[in-house]
DNA sequence: GTAGGGTTAG
């Protein structure tokens, strides 16, 4: 976390600049012509690949039922469309008859090239075959152009088109790898390239960026490695787009020195170049390297820029991510771009940041970004992450398509602010209305929402539902998620023996519910025993031994609290520090327990004071539970309990803001019980609404009540 | 033909 001892983050100062009747199935690849002698196909060389030995294609089993297995028999056709050019003028009346043809075939090809529909594309499929040329490796290049690689296609029919072809060129290899690309098959890819080889078949320049590809998405680190070497063994050292591929893939393999070499060894950089080794760098925790990378940068685009700010807002950065995207802004001439307006909303989200999240989001209009289903989401997400679920019902509401993570994300907003029942009607009318079936995801959230709305039989119900309904086996998260149904709701019982019955061994979340459920409930028997488990489970983590630390402080049993706190010092666990941050006036500041480094501390500790004495005289009292040391002094349990991180936030709001301004604070921890019921008071006494986001949900205090009805 | 963004229990 880059935000430290509680300064303050300026975020200001930005807000004045800118203005198919086939089904689709992928059959296996075959080659027709298998009169080769098997080789090894990466040894291929050179000198050989040229001339491919003119055999007839034996019929495969898959065409013969095939709508292009109703082609004529394959005879050699005068239209053969590489030599169209010879019919340019017509001279006799043979030559007429054929130019006829010609005329036909190119408005045939101007169809394929405009083509917009698969059934459209069929009957251009059967002209061609009319015409005699089901063997044209011109015309049948563009049907599979069209089947492999356009989003109304369909790459079960382009392979079967493709298996008919007696000697399929190159530009049609690197057709279907790009289609086997887009539906994420990447060894049928890389299968393919092998039987190309086989076929004595020469790569290109475009062969080799989706065959890298395809080895980067398989995590295949040799075959990678044999395809660099035949980049060079083919000439290509200095395709920029086959290079960078090369880059890339050597990213995703994690090895970064032969990526730089890569790079390096680049007789011309290009923009994307940079860009792919800076994100690099990033996604490896590289981040300083990422920078200088970055500085030396020639000439940046939105892309470079954008793999920076990311990496900034991944790594919790986000002063630095503020300040990059304010540099941005001023330094060159690009404007917002929906990847930039992404990273930044996500950094927004992140950190709470409503004002400057919704200073995003009123760019990204007025710039005529197109908002996607991705950006969409982004922003849905931000609005209900930083409190404003209105904006974000508003934003979902107007959208004109919706993808599956954005009902996914509008599901979990109502979830995360206690809305059980919007939930539940959400997910009706997606199921009703929407045309999109829920996934694993829609059911995470949904149950999520049942178990924070105390839901206990509309969860039950859905539980059932996704099985025999829409047949998703539940896993782990789901598990979770009812345990934390039962376990909140008191049902401790039932929560323990959904754990018995469940399929796999239940992981640390799971136990970690149930744990948290006899903490609430005061069960502290089964909370000792589960709790210890929970710590076994996962012993580098603060959270657990706070638990169970908890769960003894709840019984008064101080010395186990102690003996907790020293498990923790002996095993080198550090308590992760809690921290709040609110946003005034474009600002966002953050506090730390007992933190004093603000240069207003004196006045923010005055007005704890102040803020305590007053809900006394409407009845708090400090809850001693929510200390986890073994302090037994009260004038020590009050120090520990008025200098939580959340007090000092809400007397900095209280102090920066106009009398009924409503106060939004982000904490990194959950609330505490007496942080909870001060909250409730403070907002009674001081009339003034203050949202809460803790690690889990939203807390909308408003009149001495909680939104979570202290079932939380 | 190559690079950058979203939703997931406790």
């Amino acid at each position: 976390m880059s935000l430290v001892n509680s300064t303050t983050l300026l975020l200001v100062g930005f807000s004045n600049y800118y203005d198919e009747d086939d089904t689709m199935k992928i059959v296996s690849l075959h080659l027709c012509s298998t009169n080769r002698k098997p080789r090894n196909p990466l040894s291929c060389s050179l000198e050989n690949q040229s001339t491919p030995p003119a055999t007839a294609p034996p019929v495969c089993h898959h065409c013969a039922t095939s709508p292009v297995a109703a082609a004529p028999p394959e005879t050699p056709s005068p239209l053969s469309t590489a030599a169209l050019s010879r019919f340019q003028v017509p001279n006799s009346r043979q030559d007429a008859l054929e130019s006829k043809e010609i005329f036909h075939l190119l408005k045939l090809h101007q169809g394929l090239e405009s083509c917009s529909t698969i059934e459209k594309l069929k009957q251009y499929h059967s002209q061609i075959i009319k015409l005699g040329l089901s063997c044209d490796n011109d015309a049948m290049g563009r049907v599979i152009k069209f089947c492999a690689i356009s989003t109304n296609g369909d790459l079960g029919y382009a392979l079967k088109a493709f298996s008919r072809l007696p000697q399929p060129d190159t530009f049609i290899y690197n057709t279907v790898f790009r289609g086997y690309l887009q539906l994420q098959l990447p060894k049928e890819c890389i299968s393919l390239y092998l039987q190309m080889l086989h076929a004595s078949v020469a790569p290109n320049k475009f062969t080799f960026p989706p065959v890298i590809k395809a080895c980067a998405f398989d995590n295949a680190v040799e075959l990678g490695q044999q395809v660099h070497a035949q980049i060079l063994k083919f000439g290509y050292r200095s395709d920029g787009f086959s290079q960078n591929s090369l880059i890339h893939m050597y990213v995703s393999f994690k090895r970064l020195e032969e990526a730089r070499r890569v790079f390096d060894m680049m007789p011309q950089r290009d923009d994307v170049s940079w860009t792919i080794l800076i994100s690099g760098y990033c996604q490896s925790g590289f981040v300083d390297d990422a920078c200088k990378l970055f500085d030396l940068m020639p000439e940046k685009n939105p892309a470079s820029w954008n793999a920076m700010i990311a990496a900034y807002v991944q790594s919790d950065s986000f002063h630095e991510a503020f300040l990059l995207f304010d540099k941005m802004r001023r330094s060159s001439r690009f404007k917002l771009d929906k990847f930039v307006a992404a990273s930044m909303l996500s950094a927004c989200t992140r950190l709470g940041a409503l004002k400057q999240g919704e200073w995003i989001h009123d760019n990204v209009k007025k710039s005529g970004i197109e908002v996607d289903s991705k950006l969409a989401t982004t922003i849905i997400d931000m609005y209900c992450k930083c409190g404003s679920l209105e904006m974000a019902v508003k934003t979902f509401n107007e959208l004109p398509t919706k993808g599956i993570s954005t009902w996914n994300c509008m599901i979990g907003g109502f979830a995360m602010h206690g809305k059980g029942e919007e939930a539940v009607k959400l997910f009706e009318k997606m199921e009703n209305e929407s045309m999109i079936p829920p996934d694993y995801v829609t059911f995470v959230n949904l149950l999520t929402a049942c178990a924070h709305s105390g839901l206990v039989q509309e969860g039950r119900r859905y539980f059932r539902h996704m099985v025999e309904v829409h047949n998703i086996s539940p896993g782990m998260e789901h598990y979770g998620c009812m345990v934390d149904l039962f376990g909140r709701a008191g049902l401790l019982n039932e929560a323990m023996k959904l754990v018995n019955e469940m399929p796999m061994d239940p992981d640390v979340g799971v136990m970690g519910a149930l744990a948290g459920a006899c903490k609430i409930h005061g069960n502290i028997e089964l909370g000792e025993k589960i709790g210890k488990k929970v710590i076994e489970l996962d012993p580098h983590n603060s959270g657990r031994y706070v638990l169970l630390a908890n769960i003894y402080a709840t019984a008064n049993k101080w010395e186990d609290v102690a003996n907790i706190r020293k498990l923790m010092n002996n095993r080198g666990v550090k308590k992760s520090r809690g921290f709040s941050l609110i946003e005034t006036d474009g600002t966002v500041s953050e506090f730390i327990a007992g933190g004093r480094s603000h240069l207003d501390s004196e006045e923010i500790y005055a007005k704890v004071k102040e803020m305590l004495a007053c809900i006394r005289s409407i009845g708090y009292v400090p809850k001693a539970e929510s200390v986890v040391h073994d302090i037994t002094e009260e004038e020590e349990i009050e120090k520990a309990l008025f200098y939580h991180s959340e007090k000092l936030a809400i007397a900095f709001g209280l102090l920066k803001t106009k009398a009924g301004e409503t106060l939004r604070i982000t904490k990194n921890l959950r609330v505490c019980k007496d942080c909870h019921e001060a909250s409730k008071l403070i907002s009674k006494f001081f009339d003034r609404e203050i949202i809460v986001r803790d690690r889990n949900r939203f807390h909308c205090f408003k009149h001495g009540v909680c939104s979570c009805n202290d079932y939380w």
